[in-house]
DNA sequence: TGAAGATATCGATAGTTGTCAATGTCTTAT
DNA sequence: ATAAGACATTGACAACTATCGATATCTTCA
C-alpha cells in the first residue's frame, strides 16, 4: 500500500515495484526453518545467538542453516557480527514492524 | 510465537507445528501478483471486487489469476461468494491482523 | 434446448528453491 | 607453519510453483 501522509492508505492499489519487494520479505519469511531461527534468535535472552547454536536446534545440516541466515540478513530481518571465528545474529525488529505494517 | 497470557511472547521459540502454519500463510504473501490481488480488492471502495475485474489489471491470464485468487482463499485472506455466474471477493483483514500480530 | 459467458480445472513447461556432501576461506591455538 | 574448527560457497538433485492454452463446469438468457 502507498505511503500517504501519515499511516497507509487502502486507497492506493499497490504498484508492481512495491510489489515485488515487498513479496520479496514475505518470501524470506515463507519457510518454516526460517521462522524457527528467526524465533530462536529473537527469543535469546541475550538478544543474540551464535550460528554454532542454531545448527543443532533446527535439525538440518550446516549449510543449510547458513543458506536460511543468509536469506534472512538479505531480507534485511537479521543483523550479523563476526567475532572472532564465530558469527552472531541479532533480529532487526524495526524491520519485522515495517512488514507488519504493509498488512494493515 | 507461542500466545502467552496477553499478547505474543518471545520467550517460547515456535514448534515446528506452528512454524509450518505460519510459513503457509507467508507464501500465501510471497507473490507479487498476488499481493496486487489482495491490495486491488482491499482498496475497493465498496470493500469487494468481482474477479472479472481483476484480470484485466493483473495482467496475466484468467487461469492464472483465477489460481492466485484461490491460494488467496486457501489461506484466508479473502473471502469469496458466488453471485450468479460472477464470484466476488473481500478482504479478511483480520487474518491479517493476526499475521501481523505474530511478527511481533 | 442451445448459445454465450464467467470461472475453475487440467496438462505441460520453465524457472525457482530447499537440501546435502564436498570443498573453500578465514581465524585461532599449538 | 601446521592443525583444527567455524562458517560460507559450490554443485547437484528433487520438489515445488507460476504461467498459459485448452477444456470443463456452471449460470443465465433467448
Amino acid at each position: 500500500m502507498a505511503k500517504v501522509c501519515c499511516g497507509t492508505s487502502r486507497d492506493i492499489p499497490l504498484s508492481e515495484r512495491d510489489a515485488d519487494r515487498l513479496a520479496e520479505v514475505f518470501a524470506a519469511l515463507a519457510d518454516p526453518v526460517r521462522l524457527r531461527l528467526l524465533s530462536l534468535i529473537s527469543s535469546s535472552p541475550d538478544g543474540e545467538v551464535c550460528a554454532c547454536d542454531l545448527v543443532d536446534p533446527i535439525g538440518k545440516s550446516q549449510p543449510t542453516v547458513s543458506h536460511h541466515l543468509r536469506i534472512l540478513f538479505e531480507a534485511g530481518l537479521v543483523e550479523r557480527e563476526k567475532r572472532g571465528v564465530w558469527v552472531w545474529y541479532r533480529a532487526e525488529p524495526s524491520r519485522l514492524d515495517e512488514v507488519a505494517a504493509q498488512l494493515r
